[in-house]
DNA sequence: CGTCTTTGACCAGCGC
DNA sequence: GCGCTGGTCAAAGACG
């Protein structure tokens, strides 16, 4: 499954995941992150994390495999797991970076804005949760005649999921209605990148952008 | 102390 | 066979 989603969608994901690795991706500037499951030792359910090129405030995440254990409710037993260090602000992500090829091959320890990022377990699930709630009715709403501009949905398992995870935070939506906008006035995006007015801008800069 | 991230090394697949 | 590329491993250090 492949799926696009924004950094505040990527934070949103109620799965603990650990990253074991990152590599630099030939044809794209970003460097792609490797997380596997941590709630479960078992679990077998991993992802990749990369920007898109052509949208470095789009994040484009692939899961492979299942997850064999529920969805944890609470992840408070893993020591590590509240860290949530955003070492990219990711205020200005969305211009004045663009990232200079060649150098990036061997040495990706450069930390140039934006090759590392650490997703995992954000402390701010519930308002997120209920962010990205509005933010499905809003595909909902303005993605009905075209289907997929920014969110891609191969399997339809982790929509049920979702849906069942957005469900429980519905009692908490009247905050997010009335207040949600702060969150973006706030600094980290000036403005959603996938209002239903723009869908079609995205359609545009993902199929005919010309990002090859 | 347990789990996390970071990061270089290692391995497998692919094209030449 | 060789080099390139992508995916994974594992050691080291950091964090709560």
């Amino acid at each position: 499954m492949v799926r696009q989603m924004t950094q505040e969608e990527l934070s949103a994901d109620s799965w603990a995941w650990r990253k074991y690795g990152q590599k630099p991706i030939k044809g794209s500037p970003y460097p792609r992150n490797y997380y596997r499951c941590s709630t479960s030792k078992g679990c077998a359910a991993r992802k990749q994390v990369e920007r898109s090129p052509n949208d470095p405030e789009i994040f484009v995440v692939s899961y492979s495999g299942e997850h064999t254990h529920p969805r944890p409710t609470h992840r408070s037993s893993l020591a590590g797991s509240t860290r949530s260090k955003f070492a990219t602000p990711p205020a200005k992500i969305g211009n004045a970076i663009l990232p200079q090829k060649g150098s990036m091959t061997t040495s990706s320890s450069s930390p140039a804005a934006g090759s590392s990022f650490s997703p995992t377990t954000p402390s701010m699930e519930g308002e997120a949760a209920a962010l990205i709630d509005d933010v499905q009715m809003a595909e909902m709403d303005g993605a009905g005649d075209d289907d997929d501009e920014n969110i891609i949905m191969i399997s339809n398992d982790f929509i049920n999921d979702d849906d069942d995870m957005f469900r429980g935070f519905q009692d908490s939506d009247d905050h997010s209605s009335g207040g949600g906008g702060d969150f973006f006035s706030s600094g980290l995006l000036s403005s959603p990148p996938w209002t239903p007015t723009s869908s079609a801008g995205n359609a545009a800069k993902f199929n005919g952008g010309g990002g090859d």
